[in-house]
DNA sequence: ATAAAAGTTCGAAAAAAATCGAAATAGATC
DNA sequence: GATCTATTTCGATTTTTTTCGAACTTTTAT
């Protein structure tokens, strides 16, 4: 119960800095197999190693999925969770029919 | 531009604690007039005080609304303001027919 | 094998957020 | 107008997050 609660909470957290929600929009928009890091890096210009300590908390936050391809990391949204999320803020909002 | 992703990053981080998460959930389902500030404490029970600072910095997001009655304060979810930051993480996420 | 390229991990410092008691405010009631 | 009730504001402390250079790891290319 709670324990939901602090995964979204979590997750919430996780996009709730500027930098990782711009890398968030940017893998959102970006192509479907991936964006390697160091275009990311070159999108929200910040060092590699901040860049880096972002990408591992929107993973560990299960918001981006990442691959090797070669020498690059391709990292990619995960859109069942952003889904999963968004879902969970709205439940049980229509009790009394007074929104959507 | 970043002024929007701003804004909406200060949203998602005011929803990334869990004590504020539950204080949102809890309006969402709560009734559409609002619910009283000590009603928001016994359900997640911490300190007046610091359930204040939350209840502010929800405020601040425009997350929720707040009216008084009596020397009660009534406090609601914007459901518009939620709607319009769910929707923001979504936006052109369809451009290669990848996801929803 | 060596070196280069792309990222990550480490470690320490700076910045921001969370916490809570005490004091203050606003409205209702006697 | 004194007091009670509901809640916020203040102030100081603790905890957590963010930041970034330096060193390390992994894969590719020479």
């Amino acid at each position: 119960m709670t324990k939901q609660l602090d995964r979204n909470a979590a997750r919430l957290a996780a996009l709730g800095h500027p930098v990782r929600l711009a890398i968030l929009r940017a893998v959102v928009k970006g192509p479907a197999e991936g964006t390697p890091a160091g275009d990311l890096q070159t999108q929200v210009g910040i060092p590699a190693s901040t860049l880096s300590h972002h990408l591992a908390t929107l993973s560990e936050a299960d918001l981006v999925k990442v691959e090797r391809s070669g020498n690059f990391l391709l990292y990619r949204c995960d859109f069942k969770s952003l889904k999963t999320l968004c879902d969970y803020l709205w439940e049980d909002c229509c009790s009394g029919g007074k929104c959507c």
